[in-house]
RNA sequence: GGAAGGGUCGCAUAGUGGCCGAGUGCGCACGGCUGGAAACCGUGUGGGGGCGGCAGCCCCUCGUGGGUUCGAAUCCCACCCCUUCCGCCA
């Protein structure tokens, strides 16, 4: 949410930046509003003062004749106050409405640009792996070695759902497990697990309502919503909170999984795990003071960037023009990993700056000082990272010609010192494969 | 899921229609006292909004939203949350 102040004195600066992110906000009608609002307050507030005045001398008197007039002038001038008071709440509902659909600014230094395209790429790092053998998707190395189960995950929940198998599903839970710890250990975050469902206000709160409901799993009974990303649970940590002072930065991270209907990208990327509805996602969300936000974005970027760097995979640094920014984000760089099987970049983090927009809407201040006025923190935040697109890149980068994969050296500690994926079991065996199982575990014991 | 109790100014509490537009204690801040400190005394103490050049004035806020009333922390309704007991459950 935009300061209203801000659009109430500098409505020009705020159509600029509307032009350049190729975004509409009614911002005539919204200062029309705010007009009508504060005339309407100025009004109200004085005959409620009158009513507070005469209310109190109302219970000084003593029953009779003046008493009687007085309270029958005050009854009418209630009426007056609440229809009033009913014209003013509805303008300031439908003002907080639109309030809530204008974009994030985006900072100055934001490359303009009409959508994608405009996007600029800020640095590479790593080579890519050259090959001496046909390269292979990750969907058909995952089919061919059993790491995936496609179409029982279809069966049982509908198109882009899927079922990790043996040990890709163990690999996903040690890199969750390794950048959690790298997060924490190296870079300073704290761990939290928070809640997968959450109330309508939280969403409001990170920006995902009420325009993108259309994303979101919801359920009606509860009025409960699946998350798209652990950004929503964490950053409504501190709503409606002050913090106190000296308790800035809070860097936090979380694991969780990530819930989106994808509606809007019906038919793209529909082979493999590219995008799909539930998935894994490292989290990092800061809260900062606003003076020192620009700095903190710059090492969030470099703290996904160093999970990327110590898997070794190759990958790019991307800066979104003011097109393709997203409704809450003032800044945002996303970190695309080559993936030389499906031949492309993939996005495997997104790291922003929402300044104080969700802020305002989660109302999340602090004290600077002992005393001092409560001010709205700057939020940030970036995947580190998103686990199905990770495993891609492993797959795709670390495969053999026989199409097993090396497990990245820092991940092997967190996998029992195992170093390859080889084909894995069926999900029964033969009898008498079973047989002998059976007498050797027998023999164990 | 059932039953009961409860949410008051940082914390603890008082408060069943107008001396509560919120008292007291603690905490905190400033001042006094003191060589210094404790104790003691005094003053102040949240959030949001409107008007105003400033000083300041006013409105809202006793979980949230409605209602009754000239007037609501107090009465009524709905919702949210917490506690205890019972049931169920990993």
């Amino acid at each position: 949410m935009l300061d209203l102040r801000l659009i109430r004195e500098h409505p020009e600066m705020i159509r600029e930046a509307l032009r350049k992110l190729n975004a509409e906000a009614p911002i005539d009608e919204i200062l029309d509003l705010d007009e009508r609002r504060r005339t309407l307050v100025a009004e109200v507030d004085q005959l409620k003062a009158q009513r507070n005045a005469e209310s109190r001398r109302i219970a000084g008197l003593s029953p009779g004749p003046e008493r009687e007039a007085a309270i029958a002038a005050m009854r009418a001038l209630g009426d007056r106050i609440e229809e009033l008071d009913r014209e003013l709440a509805a303008l300031e509902e439908r003002l907080q409405t639109l309030l809530l659909e204008v974009p994030n600014l985006p900072d100055p230094d934001v490359p303009v640009g009409p959508d994608e395209s405009g996007n600029v790429v800020v640095r590479h790092w790593g080579e890519p792996r050259q090959f001496d053998f046909p390269v292979k998707p990750h969907w058909e190395l995952a089919e061919q070695l059993g790491l995936i189960d496609f179409e029982r995950g279809v069966k049982i929940a509908g198109s882009r759902f899927y079922v990790l198998r043996g040990d890709l599903a163990r690999l996903q839970r040690a890199l969750i497990t390794w950048m959690i710890d790298l997060h924490v250990s190296e870079h300073g975050y704290l761990e939290v697990y928070p809640p997968f469902l959450v109330r309508r206000e939280a969403m409001i709160g990170t920006g995902n309502l009420p325009k993108f409901g259309d994303n979101l799993y919801h359920d009606e009974e509860t009025d409960l919503w699946l998350i798209p990303t652990a950004e929503v649970p964490v950053t409504n940590l501190f709503r409606d909170e002050i913090l106190p002072p000296g308790s800035l930065p809070i860097y936090l991270v979380a694991a969780t999984p990530c819930f989106r209907k994808e509606k809007v990208s019906a038919g793209r990327d529909v082979r493999g795990i590219k995008r799909v509805h539930q998935f894994e996602k490292v989290e990092m969300v800061k809260f900062v003071e606003p003076e020192r936000s620009d700095e903190e974005l710059q090492r969030l970027v470099a703290d996904a960037e160093d999970v990327l760097r110590r898997l070794e995979l190759p990958y790019r640094v991307v800066q979104m023009c003011t097109g393709d920014l997203s409704f809450t984000a003032a800044k945002k760089f996303d970190l695309e990993v080559w993936a030389p099987g499906s031949q492309e970049w993939l996005e495997v983090s997104s790291c922003s700056n929402f300044r104080d927009f969700q802020a305002r809407r989660a109302n999340i201040r602090f004290r600077p000082s002992e005393g001092a006025r409560p001010q709205f923190v700057h939020t940030l935040n970036g995947s580190g990272l998103a686990l199905p697109r990770t495993l891609i890149a492993i797959l795709e980068n670390y495969q053999h010609p026989d199409g097993s994969i090396d497990i990245p050296a820092v991940l092997r500690p967190y996998m029992g010192g195992q170093e390859r994926i080889g084909p894995q079991p069926a999900y029964w065996m033969p009898a008498q494969a079973r047989q002998t199982r059976e007498q050797a575990l027998a023999g164990d014991a």
